[in-house]
DNA sequence: CACCCTAGCGCAAGACGTTGCAATAGCGCA
DNA sequence: TGCGCTATTGCAACGTCTTGCGCTAGGGTG
């Protein structure tokens, strides 16, 4: 289970988390394989949040013969590296999120559907009123929460 | 779109929330049938969190011929009288909170796979963060948290 | 009590995820 | 460079949940 990288690589122009997934990989044993580098290419171009589904499209923009199975499977490892984390969203459905550079809640408004991310401080508070209360070691990235923003419940 | 009974009935015993359902039912121009019955009478002996997997089995338990799609639809038309609340899992699985009393949060601890309820006052205050913070109204209820409990930690 | 309107039912198909398995192909090594 | 081990792939089938559609039957009405 790997560490996030600390960018080795003496490279020149600031180098992308991604640049070294390859060697990453191989260190441990695991493989580059076509499939595994189309789906980086496309996170590349994805910083932020994307659904499962939505990966799969790309992929398959990329390359007609991309199987679900494989995405899935390929999430799972990406995750392992800490590249994604993946999450779900308000209807339950699987959601990644690029790159976490820091680990942060969601919020979803069940009326006009948008997101919005918990700052970290509120992120915070509420992992530390969990510890207080239960002891739990809450990872509010997991799941988005669902409510009505400031807007709609007018 | 009805409000959570306040229990007339006049009745002898303590009466059941579920008792009066036919009857909230038709007075809303819907029916009572066969498979509602089958439904109610399931979760008459279920007060607590369900999922709706386990709620068609039962059901069919009793009605060999249950669809699913009738069970789904069916709890919709529940929830809108507030006689069921429905959530999705740390796998993004559909949860049902049977007669939610007073709308509480879950956490499931990863490690070892309980759940746990957030007391009131804890989930207070997270919905009170949220709310100064992004002004957001939120509905601790619909998703479960995720996280490590006390014992799982060490 | 029979009739009619329409809510609800069961079916079939589809989207999203997961899993087991046999065949393929990275890649470390000689 | 060629070989062999085994990580990965793609398929196929399954489980969960949703949705559209034509037929059925609840139940209010005359």
């Amino acid at each position: 289970m790997p560490q996030a990288a600390s960018n080795p690589a003496g490279g020149v122009a600031a180098a992308s988390p991604w640049d070294g997934v390859a060697e990453r990989l191989r260190a441990s044993g695991l493989r580059w394989t076509p499939q595994r580098r189309t789906l980086v290419d496309v996170l590349r171009e994805h910083e932020g949040h994307v659904t499962a589904t939505e990966l799969i499209a790309r992929c398959r923009e990329r390359d007609q013969t991309t199987t679900p199975s494989t995405v899935y499977r390929t999430l799972d490892v990406l995750e392992d590296f800490g590249l994604v984390r993946h999450g779900h969203g308000p209807g339950g459905r699987e959601e990644y999120h690029v790159l976490p550079d820091q680990v942060h809640g969601h919020l979803y408004c069940v009326a006009c559907g948008a997101t919005w991310e918990i700052r970290p401080e509120t992120g915070a508070a509420i992992v530390d009123a969990l510890a207080a209360d239960l002891g739990f070691d809450v990872d509010l990235s997991h799941v988005t929460i669902s409510g009505r923003c400031q807007t709609c419940r007018d």
